[in-house]
RNA sequence: GGCCCCGUAGCUCAGCGGAUAGAGCAGCAGCCUUCUAAGCUGUUGGUCCCAGGUUCGAUUCCUGGCGGGGUCACCA
C-alpha cells in the first residue's frame, strides 16, 4: 500500500488509497495518488518538490479527466526527462482500477481518464454527505479574524459601503465552511474629531426635538436620521442638558448618539444579510494607561518609536503643511515607503496609533490570522497596516487587505455620485429595497474584489439570463420542480433521501449523465482554491458553470426522452437520475448559502 | 512625482505557471402539442496594451514603458 501525500506534504496519516468511503475531492484525491506514486519511484525527490505537482481537469475535456504536471515539475531537479517520469508513473497508474486510461502527452502531461464507477462513487458521496459535501476543512480550526465594513458611526450605511459588507461576509463564510474559526469584526471609529461634530449635530436635533426651530449649519451632518437621536435625548434628558456648558452635554449626547447609530448600522446591515460577531470599539483603546499608551510603550522599548521629521508629499499642493518633528513608527523597517506620524499636532493620537494597538489587541486575543476588507480609497494605507502587523506580532501575524475597487452606480445608462455632505446619498437600505438582497449580494460577488464595476439597478433587477442570479436560482427551482413532478406522476416511488443514496447509479451512462456529474464534482475543488485565495467571486462564477451544465442537460430531455429526469418506462433509471438532481441541488444549495443568497424552490 | 488597482472578442468580464485563451451580452441561424422557453443548440468574432527577463513552458511571475481609475503629513 502505497505512502499517502497531502498537498501538505503530510506523510503520516495516509487516507486509504482505494477507499469504500464516501470521496471528498476526487482532484486532491488523485494528487495525493500522484504524489505516493512519486515517492515511491522517486524516493530521492523531496516532499516540497513533490508538492509542487497538481492535478486539475485539463481546459481541453479531449485531454482526460484529470491531467497532472508532475513528471514536468519533477523533471529537472531529478536529472531526467518528463516524458520518461511520465511513463513511468502512467506504468505505475495501470494498476490503479478507478483508471481507465492513463496517457503522457506533450512535454509530460499526465492525462487520466476515469471510469464511469469512479464517478458514480463521487455521487454517491455528495448524496451521503449532503450539505457537508464540499466543508474541506483547509483551517482545521485555526482562527481568522475578518474585519470589515468598519464604516464611521456618524450615519447610516450607504452603498459605498455595500461591497465590502456583502464581500466580507461571503468571504467570512467561505472560510468557515472551509474550517476556519472565523470571528467577523467591525471596527467602531468612535473616537475621532466626527464623532464631536455628529454629537453637536444631535443636539441640535435635541433643540429641535424641544420645539426650537434649528437650521444645521454647514460642517454638520444634515441628515434626517439624527432626527430619532434627538427625541431620544429629549425623552431621557427632558431640557436638562440645555442649561449645561457644552464639556457637560457632549459625553452624554455622544455616548447616546453613538449607541444608537451603531444600532442603526447593525439594522442596516441586517437588511442586506450581514452579522459581526464583535463589534470593536476605539474608544476603548484610548485613554490613560489604554491599550494605544501599551503598545506605544512596548514599540518604543523596541526602538520602533522615534522623534524625526517628514518630507513634504510631493505634486501635491498643501497650503496647510507644516514642517514639524514628529513622533513617527518605523513603518519602513517592516516595508513601508515612509515612517508613519503617530501623534497629532494637538497631542493627541493618530487614527493610525490607535490601529497599531487594536491590532496588536486582536493577535493578543489569539488571531494569527488576519484579514481586512477596506475600500479603495484605503489602498494608500495597506503598507502601513502590514508593517503594524509584523511589528506588533514579532512577524508571527500573517495579515491579508482585501481592497474593495469602486463600484459605479448606474441608472438607465447613466453614471450618478452623490455626496454624504449634503444628505442625498442613497442609504443601503434604500439599494436592498430596490432591488433585493440576494441580487445585490451576488452581482457584487460576480466580480474580482480587485475590479471596478458597474452596478446598474435595471440590469440588476432584470429577471433574465443577463442577470446570473436568477439563472443560477431557477436552477435551483427547477431541480426542485423536477421532484415535484416526480411526486406528482409517479406517487409510488420513494423519494427519500434515504432511498435515494441506494439509487442505482450505475445506470447512469450517458455522456450527458457523467457530465453533469463532472460538474458537481468540481465543488470541493472550487472552495479550496477560493479560501485559499480569499476570493469567493470563484463560488459565485462555478455556480453559474453549474447551473449552464443542469440547464443543458434539462434542454436534452426535450428532444430525447430517455434523458429526461422522471421517466415512467424506465423507474430505476428515474430513482438514479433524481439521485443526480439532488446532488445538484444540494451544491446548488450549498454554494448559495457561502454567498449568502438564498435557494428558493420555485420563482414567481 | 510616489504608491495601489485595472488593461483579454464590438461590450461586460472569467481564466489556478501548462497543451488549440473562455463565458454572457450584442450579431447571425435554429428549438415551445413542455420534467416551467426566466431555458437550450449552432455560429461569427482575439497582436491576451508594448518591450525585455525568469522558466522545460508566461495571458498568468519579475523589471521598464504606455493608457485608464484611485490615493498621497496631521482627517477617519
Amino acid at each position: 500500500m502505497p505512502a499517502c501525500l497531502t498537498g501538505r506534504g503530510n506523510w503520516s496519516n495516509p487516507p486509504k488509497p482505494f477507499y469504500p468511503g464516501p470521496i471528498m475531492d476526487i482532484f486532491a484525491d488523485f494528487a495525493a495518488r500522484v504524489a505516493a506514486a512519486l515517492k515511491t519511484l522517486y524516493p530521492e525527490a523531496s516532499a516540497e518538490l513533490i508538492g509542487r505537482a497538481v492535478v486539475e481537469p485539463p481546459r481541453d475535456p479531449a485531454h482526460g479527466d484529470l491531467s497532472s504536471n508532475a513528471a514536468m515539475v519533477v523533471a529537472k531537479p531529478l536529472g531526467k526527462n518528463p516524458r520518461e517520469i511520465a511513463a513511468a508513473l502512467a506504468e505505475h497508474f495501470k494498476s490503479d482500477p478507478d483508471v481507465e486510461t492513463v496517457e503522457v502527452a506533450g512535454p509530460g502531461f499526465l492525462n487520466f481518464r476515469l471510469g464511469e464507477p469512479v464517478w458514480h462513487r463521487v455521487l454517491k458521496s455528495i448524496d451521503l454527505l449532503g450539505e457537508a459535501y464540499g466543508k474541506v476543512d483547509l483551517g482545521k480550526g485555526e482562527k481568522v479574524n475578518v474585519e470589515y465594513v468598519s464604516a464611521n458611526p456618524t450615519g447610516p450605511m450607504h452603498v459605498g459601503h455595500t461591497r465590502g459588507a456583502v464581500f466580507g461576509d461571503a468571504l467570512a463564510s467561505l472560510l468557515v465552511y472551509s474550517g476556519y474559526d472565523v470571528t467577523r469584526e467591525y471596527y467602531i471609529n468612535d473616537a475621532g474629531g466626527q464623532v464631536e461634530v455628529l454629537a453637536q449635530s444631535a443636539f441640535l436635533r435635541y433643540r429641535e426635538a424641544l420645539g426650537e426651530t434649528i437650521e444645521i449649519p454647514p460642517g454638520l451632518y444634515p441628515g434626517d436620521y439624527l432626527k430619532p437621536v434627538g427625541e431620544q435625548l429629549a425623552d431621557a434628558y427632558g431640557r436638562e442638558l440645555l442649561d449645561l456648558p457644552e464639556a457637560e452635554w457632549l459625553p452624554k449626547v455622544k455616548d447616546m448618539t453613538l449607541k444608537m447609530m451603531v444600532e442603526l448600522i447593525k439594522t442596516d446591515l441586517a437588511e442586506l444579510g450581514v452579522a459581526h460577531d464583535v463589534f470593536f470599539s476605539e474608544r476603548t483603546l484610548h485613554g490613560q494607561g489604554g491599550d494605544i499608551d501599551t503598545t506605544l510603550e512596548w514599540l518604543r522599548e523596541k526602538g520602533l518609536v522615534y522623534q524625526g521629521r517628514l518630507d513634504r508629499p510631493k505634486g501635491q499642493t498643501d497650503d496647510d503643511w507644516e514642517d514639524r518633528e514628529q513622533t513617527l513608527f518605523r513603518a519602513t523597517q517592516y516595508g513601508d515607503d515612509v515612517d508613519r506620524p503617530l501623534v497629532k499636532s494637538d497631542g493627541s493620537y493618530t487614527y493610525f496609533a490607535a490601529d497599531i494597538a487594536y491590532h496588536r489587541n486582536k493577535y493578543l486575543r489569539g488571531f494569527s490570522h488576519m484579514i481586512n476588507v477596506l475600500g479603495a480609497d484605503h489602498s494608500g494605507y495597506v503598507s502601513r497596516l502590514k508593517a503594524a502587523v509584523k511589528a506588533v506580532s514579532g512577524g508571527e501575524a500573517e495579515m491579508d487587505v482585501k481592497i474593495m475597487q469602486l463600484v459605479r452606480l448606474m441608472r438607465d445608462g447613466q453614471p450618478f455620485t452623490m455626496s454624504k455632505r449634503s444628505g442625498d446619498f442613497i442609504r443601503l437600505s434604500d439599494l436592498v429595497k430596490e432591488v433585493g438582497v440576494d441580487a445585490t449580494r451576488f452581482m457584487l460577488l460576480y466580480r474580482r474584489n480587485e475590479q471596478s464595476m458597474d452596478f446598474d439597478f435595471a440590469l440588476v433587477k432584470e429577471q433574465t439570463r443577463d442577470n446570473p442570479v436568477f439563472y443560477v436560482q431557477y436552477a435551483h427551482a427547477r431541480t426542485c420542480s423536477v421532484f415535484r413532478t416526480a411526486e406528482s406522476e409517479l406517487p409510488a416511488l420513494d423519494l427519500s433521501p434515504a432511498e435515494l443514496s441506494k439509487a442505482p447509479l450505475e445506470l447512469l451512462v450517458s455522456p450527458a449523465d457523467i457530465e453533469l456529474i463532472k460538474a458537481v464534482a468540481q465543488w470541493p475543488r472550487t472552495v479550496t482554491a477560493a479560501a485559499l485565495a480569499h476570493e469567493p467571486h470563484r463560488i459565485a462564477f462555478y455556480l453559474y458553470e453549474l447551473a449552464a451544465a443542469f440547464h443543458s442537460f434539462w434542454a436534452k430531455g426535450r428532444e430525447d426522452r430517455g434523458l429526461r429526469f422522471v421517466n415512467p418506462e424506465d423507474l430505476k433509471l428515474t430513482v438514479a437520475r433524481l439521485a443526480l438532481v439532488g446532488a445538484v441541488r444540494q451544491v446548488l444549495v450549498n454554494g448559495l448559502t457561502v454567498l449568502g443568497v438564498s435557494a428558493p424552490d420555485e420563482l414567481s
